[in-house]
DNA sequence: TGCCAGGCCCTCTTTAGGGCCTT
């Protein structure tokens, strides 16, 4: 297995028929970029037929029809193409539970399987822009004035955003607390803290990187 | 338009309940 680099992750966002494939609903739309050293270097996207019709709620949130789905590939093809684009790499989604749900169904229908963890780019949000009024990846793209070309709930349009959340908030981790050396490790211990304790864990990272480095 | 679920978080909590976020 090659050496897992902290630096690089890849950040994906699925497209669905509903919220839960334990009652069924598929992965209709994979999206993902590969994020090395701060920028995307790479690009996956794949449409997946999943066997029945979708909602037209789901048509219409995602823009996504089903004579769209009509003449796509199937998951498991898609899903065996994403898990070589994934290779060994750490994983990042706006609010990652829901995504990895979909991702290890999928993978365990195409039996297939990634080895990289995942880390949630909407919990680390809540802790980094305490002033939002939400933290849906929209409203955090409009606050935070990151480029889009305005198209929303299509997952290579989400993972691009989310993609530029990510280099937000470490870059914000940079400024605010002159960690400059982020880590994935340490933007998951940020996930994990409680609230009221996040100041006090950078700030610590932030000295054992001074003391490290000098 | 938003229910279905699940994980996380906050608080009027921890022997619980409800909001957020994803499609």
């Amino acid at each position: 297995m090659k050496n897992r680099n902290a630096d690089t992750v890849v950040v994906l966002d699925y497209e669905t028929t509903g919220l839960s494939p334990d009652q069924g609903d598929r992965g209709i739309e994979i999206g993902a970029v590969l994020l090395e050293a701060g920028k995307v270097t790479d690009r996956f996207q794949r449409l997946m037929n999943p066997g029945f019709r979708v909602s037209a709620f789901i048509e219409d949130y995602t823009g996504i029809s089903n004579s769209m789905l009509h003449s796509a590939g199937n998951g498991e093809s898609a899903t065996r193409e994403f898990a070589e684009f994934i290779d060994n790499h750490n994983l990042v989604a706006h609010n990652a539970s829901f995504d990895r749900r979909f991702l290890d169904a999928e993978m365990q229908r195409a039996a297939c399987s990634y080895s990289g963890t995942f880390a949630c780019s909407m919990l680390a949000a809540r802790r980094l822009y305490t002033d939002a009024p939400n933290h849906q990846l929209g409203t955090l793209v409009h606050l935070r004035q990151l480029d889009n070309e305005g198209v929303f709930h299509r997952a290579l349009a989400d993972a691009e955003m989310t993609a530029l959340l990510w280099l937000d908030m470490l870059e914000i981790l940079g400024e605010r607390y002159q960690l400059n050396q982020t880590t994935f490790g340490t933007m998951q211990q940020l996930t994990r803290t409680a609230k009221g304790a996040v100041e006090k864990l950078l700030h610590r990272q932030a000295d054992v990187q001074r003391s490290t480095t000098a």
